[in-house]
RNA sequence: GUGAGCGUAGCUCAGUUGGUUAGAGCACCUGGUUGUGGUCCAGGGGGUCGGGGGUUCAAAUCCCCUCGCUCACCCCA
């Protein structure tokens, strides 16, 4: 039977392995630095979970089963309702701000294309509890944190940041369009990158949108600065909002990697303040951090209603940038140390050194089919060792071994005790 | 769901208007004279050219079908 993987997954090979242990590496240590905590929850939730929050529809694009009892379960998309699901079940116990993280695997049934697969790994950052911009900040500030550590810099990406209430402030109360057609309008918006001008513009005609309603829509989109929007008093207090979250963000010492991008305004519905995405400069990929504020979630849920604001990032975006960029993991090393044998076919006194480097805690190989020294180095080096220890027949009575130092071919004796040290 | 491109060795690919036993680089294995790897040299294994059908004296090459992959659109939590 010939079998290969499933379309949209992926085998982990060492060297994929070893991008994706070092990426999860710098996911916690930026949220651990931040004090949020770990938690995860089930890779099957009902899958009524997320027809609740987005409609019907969404069934069509996730991987759902029914189990033996006739239950619909899905595999989960996303960790957000999860997240939900969790505080609203506990929401009486726990002390605010509740400040979480989570590393989930996570399935969509959608085409796969670059940057998107059917299975990857999100890294969600959730701070519930607070309602000033200072939560959105601090989420900011961890997401930037660790792409710093990452190894890229200002030069390769940025955090574009609007807002959900400015947005909707300008295009009802400045533009003039209707409450109602807001949504619409927001996804319009949302495709502003993607499309022609004279598109865009049918889009919006065709929406309902009178050409004077247009031409100020038009003219606020052209904004590049928060200040553009002194001179339209109905915004003034959303863009003042904005404008303190930026002040904050200065104060973080990471105003250089962030923007204001009216543009920014997110697909999903469910946001209803600060809305943020980190892109490559080039806008090579698709957007690699999408986050913001959705204070309606929990009530949404069951709970009791509570501000929140989070963001998520995907493996796959990532490890495309960093691939480009020439970053990640060091090549790996299978083990530290070999022990090879002068004598062929004598075990007992290679597998008293090996015992020894690895009650050390030394990462230890050796040729399991012994055979000649020269074979023995050849698997050293594969191995990546840094060091080989060679024993010879001299071993039993001096209790030393050979240490050769497989950068510079250095050799010398050395006594077991001092092996590993 | 729509559209485009691509499937030749483990990997990356070359293969002229159809023409002998299908190639390269890397990787892998063996050897370079009795303890020593990465370099170098020599040799070697490995392919029903994604699968099926057709045209032809002759198909990796042309045609049809099919499967798979990739990219873009739709969608994007």
């Amino acid at each position: 039977m010939k079998t290969q993987s499933v379309r949209g997954t992926r085998d982990f090979y060492p060297n994929d392995m070893a991008l994706r242990n070092w990426l999860f590496e710098r996911w916690r240590a930026a949220s651990r630095r931040a004090g949020f905590v770990e938690v995860d929850g089930p890779v099957l939730e009902p899958l009524d979970l997320y027809i609740e929050k987005s409609g019907p529809e969404i069934a069509e694009q996730l991987y759902w089963l029914e189990d033996k009892g006739g239950r619909r379960l899905a595999l989960r998309p996303e960790f957000t309702p999860t997240l939900a699901r969790m505080i609203a079940a506990r929401q009486a116990a726990l002390p605010t701000p509740i400040r979480w993280f989570n590393i989930s695997r996570c399935f969509r049934y959608e085409r796969a294309q670059k940057g998107r697969l059917r299975e990857f790994y999100q890294w969600n950052v959730d701070l519930i509890g607070l309602d000033e911009f200072y939560a959105d900040a601090e989420c900011i500030s961890v997401a930037v944190d660790a792409i710093q550590d990452m190894g890229l810099t200002p030069d390769d990406v940025e955090v574009r940041i609007s807002d959900r209430r400015l947005l909707g402030a300008l295009v009802h109360k400045y533009v003039g369009v209707a409450e109602k057609l807001i949504p619409r309008v927001f996804a319009i918006l949302d495709k502003r990158d993607k499309v022609a001008t004279d598109t865009l513009a049918a889009m919006l005609n065709d929406a309902g949108l009178k050409n004077e309603e247009r031409q100020r829509l038009e003219r606020i989109l052209a904004f590049e600065n928060l200040s553009d929007f002194d001179s339209i008093g109905v915004v003034r207090e959303p863009a003042d909002t904005l404008k303190h979250l930026f002040d904050l963000l200065a104060d973080y010492g990471i105003a250089d990697w962030c923007r204001f991008d009216i543009g920014v305004v997110r697909g999903l519905a469910y946001y209803t303040g600060p809305v943020w995405e980190v892109y490559d400069r080039k806008s090579e990929f698709r957007a690699i951090f999408g986050g913001g504020r959705y204070d309606r979630l929990l009530a949404d849920v069951g709970g009791r209603p509570m501000p929140a604001c989070g963001f998520a990032c995907g493996d796959a975006v990532l490890g495309l940038l960093l691939k480009a960029r020439g970053l990640g993991p060091a090549a790996q090393r299978a083990a530290q140390y070999f022990v090879a044998s002068a004598q062929e076919g004598k075990r007992s006194d290679v597998l008293l050194v090996v015992r020894h480097l690895r009650r050390r805690n030394r990462a230890t190989q050796f040729d399991l089919k012994g055979g000649s020294l020269k074979r023995q180095m050849k698997k050293a080096a594969d191995a990546g060792a840094q060091f080989v220890a060679i024993v010879t027949a001299e071993f039993a009575e001096s209790r030393r071994v050979t240490l050769r130092d497989m950068d510079s071919g250095e050799q010398r004796d050395v006594a077991l005790e001092e092996l590993g040290a």
